[in-house]
RNA sequence: GUGGUCAUGGUGUAACGGCAGCACAAGGGUUUGUGGAACCCUUUGAGGCGGUUCGAAUCCGCUUGACCACCCCA
């Protein structure tokens, strides 16, 4: 006996269905026109990499490669993971590739699912997707700045509003460990007033601290030294840089002095994309990234400096979802052309006729499974078709076809060896 | 990993511990060659396992899953 089988998607993971197909499409196609404009390349990099190449420049010990990189042995022996991120895969073959020989910068961008293994919440599944752009080989603050611009871009393109830009300075290896210190310092001498949480943080991760939502530890934070306080010279002028570039092209940004990212690879600028409004709080950031001057080194290449970000797919495409529910503006079906046909012998022929229409490039419906002309009509009608091909026993004896346009139920019969052309002429009106 | 809420056809929902009903969707039809409306018919049912009970969708336990929040967030 057959054991049953859950007929269910695994926890976190979902079937993308015809319906909502049409709203990745446009999220890709607005992605690709973008970075195209930008001089972005697409790259496709695997779904599945070794897995030291995420925990090397991740950080082993944190909770995101012990628990959440979905990690497996293959049967070679290799230690695989799927991919939890694009920017380790896209900086190995930048290296694998030695694009580093090419004209720099190279902006490569690209898109598609990641995996990590998450307790699944709003906006955060274990498999989603992103669409993610990353510049190897340029220092200069306007990248960090472009980046940012781009994603902006490729939002207000999909009609958001009210987006905020937030944006800080992480700093480099010169002057963060310092600040780090410091910080460390400043909270342990607190530590009874944090909450326990943030107490665990202060060994594992003080800068994430700064992020705390717990009320008693809001006071503590506001007293905290801060990061842009304690740039060395050449983050601050960077930092200065990006915040000029993004005042140029009237970007509405907002300084969180408290928006950090816990890795070692992040440098200097860090940023996120909100829709600012009650929904897109809940929803958290549609996108975010910043400057990993250090990644390309740990990974073994040469020192590279790199920016990039990632938008969050299922993100943009709830807010589209919302959207069109509200405006209630159900985009209507494109189908034209719906062929009928009645008897075996319109059968046939209709068989060949689609054919005909293939070939011509016109869109064209069918269902020749179902044999009464009133339920194929239906079916037409259920489509949004506005013209529907009548192929009876009669016009096919008589080699002749009815063209019915839908809204206005007028007929009219043609040859069957001009029908195609007749559409073509029909459809362009 | 922790906590809260929840689980009934494809979807959305109802029913004191006593015949599982409604709406939508889907399929078919209303005399066979003309759609949209109306009407009729049909299909589709309790996540899983156990317990209490004469009797469980309903009460209890476990389990699985979902949503939400925390942790974490590349």
């Amino acid at each position: 006996m057959a054991t049953k089988i859950r007929l269910q998607a695994p926890i976190g993971m979902h079937d993308i269905l015809p319906e909502t197909q049409p709203f990745f499409r446009k999220v890709y196609a607005v992605a690709n026109s973008i970075a195209q404009f930008y001089g972005f390349k697409k790259i496709d990099t695997p779904i599945v990499e070794d897995a030291d190449l995420f925990s090397k420049g991740i950080g082993l010990g944190t909770d995101i490669i012990e628990k959440e990189m979905y990690a497996f042995r293959s049967k070679g022996g290799d230690f695989l993971a799927l991919r939890p991120e694009f920017t380790a895969g896209m900086a190995r073959a930048y290296i694998e590739h030695g694009m580093v020989n090419l004209p720099q910068p190279q902006k490569l961008y690209s898109y598609g699912p990641l995996f990590r293994m998450e307790r699944p919440q709003a906006g955060r599944f274990r498999q989603f997707h992103q669409v993610d752009l990353e510049v190897f080989g340029e220092q200069d603050s306007v990248i960090d700045a472009q980046i940012i611009q781009i994603f902006y871009n490729i939002l207000k393109e999909l009609k958001f509003k009210n987006l905020i830009v937030e944006i800080n300075s992480i700093g480099d290896r010169n002057c963060r460990p310092y600040y780090k210190k410091m910080l460390v310092n400043y909270f342990r001498s607190r530590e009874s007033s944090l909450c326990s949480d943030c107490r665990r943080r202060l060994r594992y991760n003080p800068l994430r601290i700064l992020d705390c939502k717990e009320e008693k530890c809001q006071p503590i934070k506001a007293q905290a030294p801060q990061l842009v306080d304690h740039l060395c010279e050449e983050c601050k002028t960077h930092f200065k840089e990006v915040l000029e570039f993004l005042d140029e092209v009237e970007m509405p940004y907002r300084l969180n002095p408290y928006l950090v990212r816990g890795l070692d690879y992040y440098t200097k600028t860090v940023f996120e994309i909100y829709e600012d409004s009650e929904e897109g709080q809940k929803l958290g950031a549609l996108v975010g990234g910043g400057r990993f001057d250090n990644l390309v080194k740990m990974l073994g290449g040469r020192d590279t400096p790199a920016c990039g970000g990632a938008a969050g797919v299922e993100r943009i495409v709830a807010t589209l979802k919302e959207r069109i529910k509200q405006e209630n503006t159900a985009p209507v079906s494109v189908q034209k052309v719906f062929l009928a046909q009645l008897s075996d012998l319109a059968k046939r022929k209709s068989l060949r006729l689609f054919e005909e229409f293939r070939k011509a490039k016109i869109q064209i419906a069918e269902s020749f499974g179902k044999d009464s002309l009133k339920t194929q009509l239906r079916l037409a009608d259920k489509m949004g078709a506005d013209y529907a091909l009548i192929l009876g026993q009669k016009e096919a004896l008589e080699e002749a076809i009815i063209i019915r346009d839908m809204k206005t139920g007028r007929q009219e019969t043609v040859k069957l060896d001009k029908i195609v052309k007749e559409m073509g002429k029909y459809l362009k009106k």
